[in-house]
DNA sequence: AAAATGAGCAACCGCGAGGTG
DNA sequence: TCACCTCGCGGTTGCTCATTT
């Protein structure tokens, strides 16, 4: 029994996007909003396939999303929502603004790991290679395996809690808690950290507001200047760009909008609540 | 200068979850 | 309860560009 395609295979485009798509799905998303992806395509005169559409449109037209080199916070904070959550990249996703799933994967798969492996720790397990090894024999016995799945029955292949001493001591270490790696265990970590306004706030049942519903925040506090007017108008410069290449100018100007510009992780969540 | 290799990243694929009739 | 559908997630692929030989 063959899985019905997302889409017809027929007469759909794959590869890179071009800025003339990148353009009509713009368009269609800031005039309908975001519906059913499955009829994008057909709506916005796309042959592409919805998939396609949502994709490159979470991962790369999003006006709020922030381009280039995650910072030194931001990558300290996925090595250690990581040591909590596994890969679920978009858990992890969701507590950094303005960055994707994707993004954060690729990151963690280029720079991250290998950054990791090089000071020694597993990227898998956050503990030292060394240390890592010699639990791996360890592990080979059933009942330490049958421990890990009572303790921690969601977490990644049924480990233990990592340790926490690997993350820097440079930055803040809620992991320095016993911890699972579950999400369950990041809420329960939560009172830790109260009286850290950003801990608390990342490790919260629902994650920061990151995903603006595509409307800016009409708070007259808004530092980006871009508070008194719509989406549609705020981007409407953008549909009149010619030769519009997102890739090309990044639609940094959005990037201030909502949480401070430059770094994403001083937000204060509960003001950004309170702007939508 | 050209070929080989590696790194980075956008995009695709398949699966599972959740919603609906 | 079941079948179907859509969406979102995570793993993987493959293209492009940079660096090395």
């Amino acid at each position: 029994m063959g899985r019905q395609p997302c889409c017809d295979k027929l007469g759909v485009k794959k590869g890179p996007w071009t800025a003339e798509e990148d353009k009509k799905l713009i368009n269609f998303i800031l005039t309908n909003g975001q519906c059913c992806w499955r009829a994008v395509p057909k709506l916005a005169g796309l042959r592409r396939c919805g998939k396609s559409c949502r994709l490159r449109w979470t991962n790369y037209l999003r006006p709020d999303l922030k381009r280039g080199l995650l910072n030194d916070a931001e990558e300290q904070l996925v090595i250690d929502l990581h040591a909590r959550l596994g890969n679920r990249w978009s858990k992890i996703a969701a507590r950094l603004p303005g960055r994707t799933d994707n993004e954060i994967k690729n990151h963690w798969n280029t720079h991250i790991k290998k950054k990791l492996l090089k000071m020694g720790i597993d990227p898998v397990t956050h503990e030292p290679l060394n240390k890592s090894e010699t639990k791996e024999e360890n592990d080979q016995s059933s009942q330490s395996d049958q421990l890990a799945t009572e303790q921690f029955p969601e977490t990644e292949n049924n480990q233990p809690p990592p340790p926490t001493k690997v993350i820097d001591e440079t930055s803040y270490s809620p992991t320095d808690q016993n911890s699972s790696s579950d999400e369950s265990n990041v809420r329960g970590d939560c009172n830790v950290y109260e009286n850290d306004p950003l801990i608390s706030c990342l490790f919260r049942d629902d994650p920061p507001p990151i995903e603006f519903p595509w409307e800016f925040p009409t708070t007259q506090e808004n530092p980006s200047g871009f508070s008194e007017s719509s989406w549609d108008q705020n981007c409407q410069w953008l549909l009149d760009c010619q030769d519009f290449g997102v890739h090309d100018f990044g639609f940094e100007c959005f990037n201030d909008v909502g949480y401070s510009a430059g770094n994403g992780l001083e937000l204060d969540p509960l003001e950004m609540g309170n702007n939508q």
